[in-house]
RNA sequence: GCCCCCAUCGUCUAGCCAGGUCCAGGACACCAGCCUUUCAAGCUGGCGACACGGGUUCGAAUCCCGUUGGGGGUACCA
């Protein structure tokens, strides 16, 4: 047995055997152990653009490890950086999660409306020696730092004002000059247990004080990020690859600050087909793009999901309460993956087909929409759609396939109709049939069929020979659900009056190609 | 440059932590067949991988070291 089901709280999520190992970290190695609670899991976006499915995958393994476990999931904005941020884009956030079915339990916070607690806490670590003033100017550092390369040395900035004359600070505070606020690293390297991927340690070498409070008296995102978490009571923190080697920054401020450290646990990042970072250059890589394209919620998050984990049995069309069940910390893959665009669509395919007919009816609204086709009789459309959604790859080529039942008049594609315009007896034979139908008395499946067959065999055809030209004229395409399934659907009026307008179309085409050549 | 991480079919992955049951299992894609009035779907079969090199061991995809490759980070961005 690997994975505890059981277990909550910043400890042990975690296998025994991976908690049992050394932490040179206290706080970590405390909560490494038995505690057990529901745990507090986040999602910070940044509302600078979309949801890119990164992002969204993240989302979705917190949103499930907080129902596997039970608890709190908090939702925060981090518009700190005024300039890259805007309402419309979190509206665009918090819609692309709702669309997801990712829920908050709390939120959505603004970091923004934080920022006053956040110096406070900068202040706090000046007050206790655990911060100090710094007056080196973002020039000077780049230059020590460009300097020190070029002398083939590495660059760690815990220089001068970490240990600076008694008098020198407040000599130039007075004097008026600019100064940030950097925190004092500790000496030692900073090692934390990853839940997903093991230990890590950084050396603390590599480890510089850095800003927690700018010469603007704004705060960074280091501080600003750890100082939420510890208001949220944040238990576990799962988030990108692209902050691992943040956590070093980040632990030694939740212990400055006196909170107890979270467990951590960073998700691979997704890959585009060129193994770069996925990004819209190389395609679709936002929640957004995929919606626009017709795809189900409840695909891209099944998808999405296991796009890095598995349940560990062959299962891959699950249900979310399925996944919610079968998600496990120990069981999330370590390396990154390739978005792979085919596979979605299968699974896509696979739910357009597996949902229930009323989700697809709701999903599919704003494409029918694009196609004209709001307005519609409900039922007819429900019957159409369900006749469809199994051919349907999205819920665009859906909107597509179905426009045809709708339109009072078809216009036929000479190329696919080829075939038809060689035989001069399809026209006439197309009307029998039309008039035929015309007089049944029950008009469904099997009355249809049983109409075009009896036709074939008086007139010593073959049933094909009525079954494809009867396709074309109702829905200009040579492919499609069994026939009769689309007359039954397309109804009695409707399908006499396509029939004959085909046999028209037919008879006009061929009196052109007569003269043409003859 | 330096630091951190990762490495099984083209792609997503199972197996690895507790070495033998693995000449490596599933899925997508691809190919073929079946089904069929068409197109899908479905079903059946095929193709196809343990990055490389050293160890350890009776035995390694599994443990260790190195190499190579890929990714992330290296800001008064988040």
């Amino acid at each position: 047995m690997r994975a505890s089901n059981s277990i909550v709280h910043p400890a042990s999520i975690i296998d025994p055997a991976r908690a049992a190992t050394p932490h040179l970290n206290p706080e970590v190695q405390i909560m490494s152990s038995h505690s057990v609670g529901p745990v507090r899991v986040r999602f910070p976006p940044s509302p600078t653009g979309f949801l890119h499915v990164g992002g969204a995958r993240t989302a979705i393994y917190n949103d499930l490890l907080r129902h596997h476990h039970g608890g709190s999931f908090v939702l925060r904005i981090e518009d700190t950086d005024r300039q890259r941020s805007d309402q419309a884009m979190t509206r665009q956030i918090l819609s692309a999660l709702q669309w997801l079915g990712i829920q908050h339990d709390e939120g959505p916070f603004l970091q923004s409306d934080n920022v006053e607690k956040h110096r406070q806490a900068a202040m706090r670590l000046l007050d206790e020696g655990k911060a100090y003033h710094c007056f080196h100017g973002q020039e000077e550092v780049e230059a020590m730092r460009t300097a020190a390369l070029s002398r083939g040395e590495n660059f760690q900035y815990r220089t001068y004002f970490r240990e600076p004359a008694s008098d020198e600070v407040s000599r130039r505070i007075a004097a008026g000059e600019a100064y940030a606020i950097r925190f004092r690293m500790p000496k030692e390297a900073v090692s934390f247990h990853d839940v997903v991927r093991g230990d890590v340690s950084f050396p603390a070498e590599g480890l510089d004080d850095f800003i927690i409070l700018r010469s603007d008296g704004t705060p960074t995102y280091h501080l600003s990020v750890v100082c939420d978490d510890i208001e949220h009571r944040v238990s576990h923190i799962f988030r990108g690859e692209d902050h691992v080697s943040n956590t070093p920054k980040h632990i030694p401020l939740f212990e400055a600050l006196g909170a107890p450290v979270p467990v951590f646990g960073h998700l691979p990042m997704i890959m585009g087909p060129n193994k770069k970072r996925l990004s819209k250059r190389t395609g679709a890589a936002s929640v957004e793009e995929f919606r626009d394209q017709g795809i189900l919620p409840q695909a891209l998050y099944n998808y999405l999901a296991l796009l890095g984990w598995s349940p560990g049995d062959d299962r891959e069309v699950m249900s979310r309460q399925e996944m919610v069940d079968a998600i496990s910390i120990d069981r999330l893959v370590t390396s990154s993956a390739v978005f792979d665009y085919d596979k979605l669509a299968w699974m896509n395919a696979q739910y357009m087909s597996g949902e229930p007919l009323e989700q697809i009816l709701h999903h599919a609204k704003p494409f029918l929409a694009a196609q004209g086709l709001s307005e519609v009789e409900p039922q007819r459309l429900a019957a159409v759609v369900d006749l469809y959604r199994q051919r349907a790859h999205n819920l665009k080529e859906l909107a597509q396939f179905i426009e045809p039942f709708f339109q009072e008049q078809l216009t036929y594609d000479p190329e696919l109709c080829k075939k038809f315009l060689k035989d001069p007896a399809i026209p006439g034979l197309v009307d029998s049939l039309a008039e035929r139908y015309g007089a049944l008395d029950t008009f469904d499946i099997e009355s249809t069929e049983a109409a075009l067959r009896q036709l074939a065999t008086e007139q010593e055809i073959k049933p094909g020979v009525l079954i494809h030209p009867t396709r074309m004229a109702l829905t200009a395409s040579k492919a499609g659900p069994p026939l009769f399934d689309v007359v039954a659907a397309m109804g009695q009026a409707e399908s006499q009056r396509h029939l004959h307008h085909f046999a028209n179309y037919l008879r006009q085409a061929q009196d052109v190609a007569e003269v043409a050549n003859p």
